[in-house]
DNA sequence: CAGGGTTCTT
DNA sequence: AAGAACC
């Protein structure tokens, strides 16, 4: 959170700081540069984010109480449903309880609401990069300069009114001139929420103010829909107004429970104690920290999220007792796992298992995890084939974790496993041998531009493979790339990219046909293979858990491609080639999440049958049905009123023409991204301590769209 | 907490 | 590797 020392690296731009305005100017510490004299920053949470994915999806679903499910629970309903009643995390059978007619939809298949929400952040990216997620539903945005901008631009800042609601204030009683800064971002807020609406039919709620904490608080003033705008003056009301300390963002369950055993529960309480002493209880940064954030001050930049660090998934249940069951499941995962690893282009180096096991004590909480680097020959496959038998590997990989925290001779009761591949390496890195440098390549991997319509142009085959034999322009690329070597070539989307290359999951149902299906049954009288096999093993691979293997994986297991390449020690080479693999994993239930869309619909059923998200409204031309790909080189789709034609919509043309030239390509940079906006971020701050920080900028920022610019440190 | 993710700090 | 936080 205090993302303290960290310059701003929008050093170079100098502020043109404006006025009126002035706050707590924390000229206190920190290198940063000068401290925006006054950020206008933006938060954006979208109303019941999963209801309105599936209403879009399925447009019958809007009228009816609407409730999506995850196991035993309605996460979020829409807002027919809390008419009646229903609440956010409400247990489903208290939900028809007190909604009978509440029609159920499954949501634990994130998919489509990540595809969403990766759209609705590029979305805002397009009008300016510095964008910060938080969740899925939620996206900070800094907005200080295009401000800035428009403020030069408008003289007439008489006129000048807020949009939407201003923070208790009964309405346009405000004089917007007092706050043109804040008015021109609720202009902004307003704009970008139609944005959202129009092109991808999502409504939601903003907060304008001059900082994250602030904005945040303040979006969910008005709810359904509406935003809202918090003006200096009233920073103590609205911290005020909290019920208590846990209801600031940044104050968890266990930093409110260190702060009532001080006594303290209010913000007030929190506001008015003495820093030493909090000091004593938290460390010193921390403490500084939390009371700023009880006086609603908080500094901490909109850092650019990027592309995510790590992927996972996970699943809960009431109980997995066998090791049979756990590597079940754990394969299940594994498979989406790999099959999103793969789409993100990024090669993993790091792979982590977490459990959760039941316990009278102590219930729940508590997971416990084993991590443990991934053989780069593994790495590999994921990336590059269709990697089915990466997941082999992976799944033997993981069960040596397993083992590490779970001793199965004895009883167990897990409620949860999650599978997560980090350390995400954006190509290049291979290493031939073992102590590889890695370090070198933190940087190298050149630019990648041409994107292009990146990875998976294939829609119909991709998946699995198998035959079909389409390699994406990528996949062939990266298998080589030498040690060390500054590759030139170009990876996918690497991940930043339109970080979401989605493709409509095919979800084939070749399924069907894995052997394993039949085999449940008998799996326990079945013995045939192994013993007379077991004695040559691969290395690593635990005798247990092959016998536990379907066969063919077992069979796979066997073959001169895995003797010697497991994971783990051996430092083999990976021999020989593949083996012929067929076996499309994709367990049994998990395809096509089938809307589960319980009794009582019939009606909506039969809308639904189109998988298409039946789009919304119309779809500009830049966001072609292929969103996942959009913005290419030319920018020129991809964006917002296109670029030829200008600016965000809200641009006077005429105004516009009439700017210097260097402004007008400022400010088109700015719009249609393209490329790497005026100012790379290099830093142009020489004596930066590089490292540290800057290389996190870079990596994060550079995500602003596909091309990511990457800058050699230094 | 519930459920499925993510990121950051210790 | 575990905790904490946030959605």
């Amino acid at each position: 959170m205090d993302n303290s020392e960290d310059e701003m690296e929008e050093d170079e731009t100098e502020w043109h700081n404006s006025f009126v305005d002035s706050v707590p100017d924390p000229s206190l510490n920190k290198t940063s540069g000068p401290t925006p004299a006054h950020r206008v920053i933006l938060h954006f949470d979208l109303d019941c984010f999963y209801a309105q994915v599936e209403m879009i999806r399925n447009p019958a679903l809007r009228e009816v109480p609407l409730g999506i499910q995850q196991k035993y629970i309605i996460v979020t309903c829409n807002y027919v449903a809390r008419d009646l009643g229903v609440t956010k995390l409400m247990a489903v059978t208290a939900a028809k309880e007190k909604c009978p007619q509440l029609v159920l939809v499954k949501g634990e298949d994130l998919t489509h609401y990540r595809e969403m929400s990766y759209k609705l952040t590029e979305l805002l990216m397009s009008y300016c990069p510095l964008v910060e997620r938080l969740g899925f539903d939620e996206n900070f945005m800094d907005v200080t300069k295009m401000v800035d901008r428009r403020l030069a631009e408008t003289p007439e800042s008489d006129s000048l009114s807020f949009k939407g609601h201003v923070y208790n204030h009964c309405s346009a009683d405000v004089k917007a001139s007092d706050h043109p800064r804040l008015a021109l971002g609720s202009h902004i807020a307003a704009e970008l929420r139609e944005a959202m609406h129009s092109k991808l039919g999502l409504t939601g709620c903003a907060g304008i103010a001059t900082n994250k904490l602030l904005a945040k608080l303040v979006s969910g003033s008005f709810k359904p829909n509406q935003q809202t705008t918090l003006l200096p003056e009233n920073v103590d009301d609205i911290m005020g107004c909290l019920s208590g300390v846990r209801k600031v963002p940044g104050v968890g369950h266990q930093t409110a429970k260190r702060l009532q055993a001080l006594g303290l529960v209010s913000v007030k309480d929190l506001q008015l104690f003495p820093l030493s002493d909090l000091e004593k209880e938290f460390g010193g940064p921390s403490a500084q920290r939390l009371k700023n954030l009880a006086l609603g001050v908080d500094e901490s930049p909109v850092a650019p999220t990027g592309a995510p660090q790590s992927l996972s998934d996970e699943d809960s249940f009431k109980k997995i007792s066998s090791t049979k069951e756990v590597l079940e499941k754990i394969q299940e995962l594994l498979s989406s796992l790999a099959e999103r690893m793969h789409k993100d282009g990024r090669q993993p180096q790091t792979f982590r298992l977490t459990i959760r096991r039941y316990s009278a004590t102590n219930k729940w909480f508590s997971r416990e995890s084993r991590q443990c680097p991934i053989p780069n020959h593994i790495g590999q496959k994921i990336t590059s084939d269709s990697s089915d038998d990466a997941v082999v590997q992976l799944v033997s990989l993981a069960m040596k974790l397993f083992h590490k925290m779970v001793d199965s001779s004895a009883a167990f009761h897990l409620t949860l496993i999650n599978v997560c591949f980090s350390n995400l390496q954006t190509r290049g890195a291979a290493v031939s041998g073992k102590g590889s440098i890695t370090s070198f390549f933190t940087h190298s991997t050149s630019p990648k531009k041409t994107q292009i319509f990146s990875s998976q142009s294939q829609d119909a085959s991709s998946q699995s493979g198998n035959t079909d034999h389409r390699f994406s322009p990528h996949s062939v690329i990266t298998q080589l790339t030498p040690p060390q070597k500054t590759v030139t070539t170009e990876s996918p989307c690497s991940s930043g990219a339109s970080l979401y290359g989605f493709k409509r999951k095919q979800r084939p149902f070749v399924a069907a046909e894995d052997p394993r299906l039949q085999k449940e049954s008998r799996s326990t009288t079945r013995s045939e293979p192994e013993i007379t096999v077991t004695h040559r093993l691969p290395p690593n691979v635990d005798p247990e858990v092959f016998r536990l293997l379907p066969e063919e994986i077992q069979k796979e297991l066997l073959s001169p491609a895995y003797t010697n390449s497991l994971p783990g020690l051996s430092t083999s080479s990976p021999a020989v080639d593949d083996v012929p693999y067929v076996r499309k994993n994709k367990s049994p239930q998990s395809f096509s999440h089938s809307q589960n869309i319980k009794d009582t619909k019939e009606a909506v059923e039969k809308i639904d049958s189109s998988d298409r998200p039946t789009s919304v409204d119309k779809r500009p031309e830049g966001t072609s049905a292929f969103q996942g790909e959009m913005v290419m080189e030319e920018g020129s789709l991809s964006f917002p009123r296109s670029a030829d034609c200008e600016f965000p919509g809200n641009v006077d043309p005429k105004v516009f023409s009439e700017l210097p030239p260097d402004v007008q390509e400022e400010l088109m940079s700015g719009w249609k991204q393209q490329k790497p906006v005026l100012k790379t971020p290099s830093s142009r701050k020489p004596a930066r301590s590089l490292m540290t920080k800057d290389r996190k900028a870079a990596g994060k920022g550079s995500q602003a769209n596909n091309l990511l610019k990457y800058f050699k440190p230094s």
